[in-house]
DNA sequence: TATTGTTATACTCTATAACTATA
DNA sequence: TATAGTTATAGAGTATAACAATA
């Protein structure tokens, strides 16, 4: 039984990211979408209606670049923002129709790219890809939509230093 | 038999590289080295000595930048540059002993901060994931060693689009 | 007093063009 | 003329501080 290496998945990630931009930078731009906003419409699709504070956690950008982000996406009507009832200070963020339509026309421009990209993997260690990169994802963002904001407090005591 | 859904590894991928860099950016700077630091030492590392263009085409950094990351990494005595003896416009860099020594320390700092960026895997999971990586990152650097450089215009023909 | 969203701003990262030395 | 490395610099991306509205 041999020794387990380190294995730093850390570097492998950055690099992939990497290339992965260099690859789907076109496709994108085609569309009109930048990474960040691909990533955040991706989220709000995949975790419903969210305050602007958790969203901006859950895809790990500050909070006030965000701002800049949505007044894009709103611009476009690709997202739509609105007041919180239940507190007024709060902007409820959600993906429009039109957001929505535009993510699957992104997705469909990025297939070709993308396989490009991982042409060195079959289609079922692709699909496996995937689905670990979701779950691995997913452990960071489920607590972040707006729905679960009222559980926000018992969130943080019960995650320690999950800022969510 | 059910259709195949549109699976974007494209957000998932940036959304978790970006997770992850929040993650071990403490373990990172406490070793003395940013994330393309790393990601440079460990292709070194991994490929052997490289020309200036093709390790910058291998991590995918414009190669205008490449040289202020390298005269860091150079004054630490973390890689060495020598000029090639066949060609003397081109500069052979490789990593030195301690730029190695420094490599395998920075990844036990990480360690920690991957194991919990990956929460949501279990072992033989974080190890599938790191294969993966590995293989479809290894798809785009294979070729681009100094060693291979002799090589480099059969490579062009024969890879395509790949500007290795 | 604390929090949400916002603005202004400085800092880092990235990409483009021009220069040198070698080929 | 073309290429490898370098420099200078403009643009995009990111983080920090302060402010207004609300709690």
């Amino acid at each position: 039984m041999a020794i387990t290496p380190i294995h730093s998945s850390t570097a492998l990630l950055d690099h992939l990211a990497r290339i992965s931009r260099a690859h789907t930078e076109a496709s994108l731009e085609q569309v009109g979408l930048r990474p960040r906003q691909l990533v955040a419409l991706t989220l709000l699709r995949e975790t419903g209606p969210a305050t602007q504070q958790s969203l901006a956690s859950a895809i790990s950008i500050d909070r006030t670049n965000l701002v800049g982000l949505l007044n894009e996406l709103e611009s476009e009507g690709l997202v739509a923002r609105r007041r919180a009832e239940d507190d007024r200070r709060r902007h409820i963020v959600e993906l429009t129709e039109a957001g929505a339509s535009k993510l699957t026309a992104a997705e469909v421009a990025l297939a070709r790219a993308e396989a490009e990209l991982l042409h060195g993997l079959d289609e079922q260690e692709r699909q496996t890809l995937y689905s670990l990169l979701q779950r691995a994802t997913a452990g960071h963002v489920v607590d972040c939509t707006a729905a679960m904001h009222e559980r926000a407090s018992a969130c943080v005591e019960a995650a320690g230093d999950d800022p969510c």
